[in-house]
DNA sequence: GTCTATACTGAGATAGAC
DNA sequence: GTCTATCTCAGTATAGAC
């Protein structure tokens, strides 16, 4: 990506991804987009019909990277819990928290249907990815028969989400690696005393 | 509360606390502040030096009232479980987040040291009154003896601030509840078979 | 103490030249 | 397509009257 010769049309984008990261919806002004991508304000205009427009089209990029993400992450060999503690452990510019959840913090961003749409999406798609993940282990007997899988994915989930929250509230990414640690000491499948 | 008569420096406060809550404090003006208290320019800045005066005065409030509410709920009688158990099935308005945790998502509060240490006091506190119990959990072999009381503790408080996200993101309250269902369900203490 | 008036900068968008 | 005016209103703060 660096180095790369992009259209201008493309380092509006990417730019809207890196604010909207940084300082999300409500936090980025078109302005801050302009400045940054080296870009006037007639080209943003005529890319797109203004900050919300523009705003969900790096949403969804970035929801679509976020999907690619945990396909990899998931799709790769190994156990239930294997699998699931690579998407925990994977590495994570913690402190920078999760571009996709941060938005849901954001009023005017959950205040619009058509923002909310591609992070409800993306999130739905995480959530069912690891509930099947579950529901294979539940299924092999790795897994206890009374876990519900949809519900350990959405914990799974709420864990790293709220791992981003702990982890910026202390300025240290130790509080977000304590969260994870705990949740997989708990979803660890217990050797099984065959006696 | 309500009906009840405050000073404009209280209503100051309090009508802050409630646009930190809804909209942070990137979205949160001093206009909107002044409007929705009905109150004039002037007595915010006798008040108060500027709005992030206001601001760290109203959220080292929301904190000091969070830690009443987590004193209220984990000093109750029962077992560990059932002590957590409360923490996470609590009453809560689900879709409005976390007074608190939000706030760790404003790019303005984590730049700043002194409006993120109410936060992370709070926050910090809360992390370690869940470890203690689970360390009694830990004692009395309700919990396995494996299980780090911090790690479970920052799982517990993570589970809850992800909640919040994952509720948000969809506009459905059970995404919160489902999180902390899977929590719970991998926490319980199994009966053990003392045979 | 509280108010209104004023000031200055930024947010967000449009108009029109090149 | 991209740029630079220009416009209107909001954000944040100060001044000074009552």
């Amino acid at each position: 990506m660096y180095g790369v010769v992009m259209s201008t049309q493309e380092r509006l984008i990417e730019t809207t991804r890196e604010l909207l990261w940084e300082r999300g919806y409500v936090g980025t002004s078109p302005k801050a987009i302009l400045q940054r991508a080296g870009v006037g304000q007639g080209s943003m205009y005529h890319h797109f019909a203004g900050k919300s427009d523009l705003a969900l089209t790096a949403i969804r990029r970035t929801g679509e990277e976020m999907r690619a993400t945990v396909d990899r992450l998931l799709g790769a060999d190994g156990s239930a819990y294997d699998r699931i503690a690579a998407y925990l452990l994977r590495e994570r510019d913690v402190l920078r928290g999760c571009p996709v959840g941060r938005l849901t913090m954001d009023p005017d961003v959950i205040a619009s249907d058509e923002l909310r749409g591609p992070v409800d999406d993306t999130i739905a798609y995480v959530k069912g990815r690891l509930a099947d993940i579950v529901q294979e282990g539940v299924d092999s007997g790795e897994f206890a028969a009374h876990l519900v899988p949809r519900e350990i994915a959405a914990a799974v989930v709420a864990t790293v989400q709220g791992g981003y929250v702990l982890a910026r509230a202390s300025g240290d990414t130790d509080a977000f690696d304590a969260g994870v640690r705990g949740l997989l000491s708990l979803l660890k499948p217990s050797p099984v005393p065959t006696a």
